[in-house]
DNA sequence: GGTTGCATGTAAATGGTTACATGATTGT
DNA sequence: ACAATCATGTAACCATTTACATGCAACC
């Protein structure tokens, strides 16, 4: 999934700028299992221009930079559903967090403490901004997939505070290995 | 955290050769939140010899290639220490399951049924390999990683179990956009 | 007879990200 | 005075994956 059919899947939700593209990936409805940069988003749209899958109009903003909007067109639909029935590549995870913590008996108790307090601060965060967004009515699979996220994340959150003081104690009465 | 430490935070549980390493992304206790490929890894490997940060000793083999088995040297494991203390880039989870999942209402309701349908499968037969590794003795932290991937993906097949009805229901609802 | 597993390695291609360039406005 | 937000775009850089090269043994 390239992120030309990303950029395709953001337009089918509503007309938007390069910019705004950009916020769906880092804070928006997409932000939890896909992300995009300028440096690839804007070569995209003007990919998706060229091929017809986008049209763009360009809007003047007062106090602010002209805007182009791109909407989807309906030979950019097309492409889309086209690219939803390919085969799903096998999802990626990438955590520096997990890793480190799996090596927890090397390191100091205070910052394996800190690493688990940080990251159930963050997790509830993500959990009650989507259940904020979830009172907005949304399309049926978007609700199905928020859905998840919030019950996903919970449980990672509740998994991290119950378990949280026995891996601290587990590794305090080990040595350790480097200076905190 | 690049290859190099992969390799010398699996090495530091046992010794292994580079194609052993890779079952440890592929399988192991890592695949779940990293990966490394054969191209990445046998130069991480070479580098990290050159450095000093692990030993090779090879080992001839009847009816099977030679292999060369690394160990982690004291150097080895306090550059490991030294990159587990630095602070974790942020996750990175890419999905094209869940970016399908949310256009849901674009697609044929028996190819959503069939995506769900296998993703169950595929979470319960994680958590049932997972519990079992589980049954043999483990670092502190390897237990605690696993324990919460277990958690959490029993999570997600118990969300995808419960609510898989209504999303197929919805989505019957609404005329198609595309042939079976 | 074809696929899978074992085992190492290289080179090319890829698909990004990072950094740079530009500039007004608003908030601290 | 400095950082952040809005807004678009390019080019260099990067790490990794993919494909290739090689070969034997076991299994179906």
């Amino acid at each position: 999934m390239d992120v030309k059919t990303l950029c395709l899947g953001v337009l089918s939700r509503d007309d938007a700028s390069g910019y705004e593209i950009k916020k769906a990936f880092e804070d928006g409805p997409f932000s939890c299992f896909h992300q995009a940069s300028f440096g690839s988003i804007y070569p995209a749209l003007n990919a998706l221009s060229a091929e017809g899958l986008v049209s763009v109009r360009e809007q003047a903003q007062d106090k602010r930079p002209d805007k182009k909007i791109y909407s989807i067109t309906p030979k950019g639909q097309t492409a889309l559903v086209a690219s939803l029935m390919t085969e799903p590549a096998p999802d990626v995870m990438r955590s520096d967090f997990l890793f480190i913590l799996s090596f927890a008996q090397y390191l100091p108790p205070p910052r394996i403490a800190r690493l688990i307090d940080e990251r159930i601060v963050w997790y509830r965060t993500m959990v009650d901004r989507m259940e904020e967004s979830s009172r907005v009515d949304s399309p049926a699979g978007a609700t199905f997939v928020r859905g998840m996220g919030i019950a996903v994340y919970r449980a990672a959150a509740d998994y991290l505070e119950s378990h949280r003081a026995q891996l601290i104690a587990e590794i305090g009465d080990a040595p350790l290995l480097v200076a905190e």
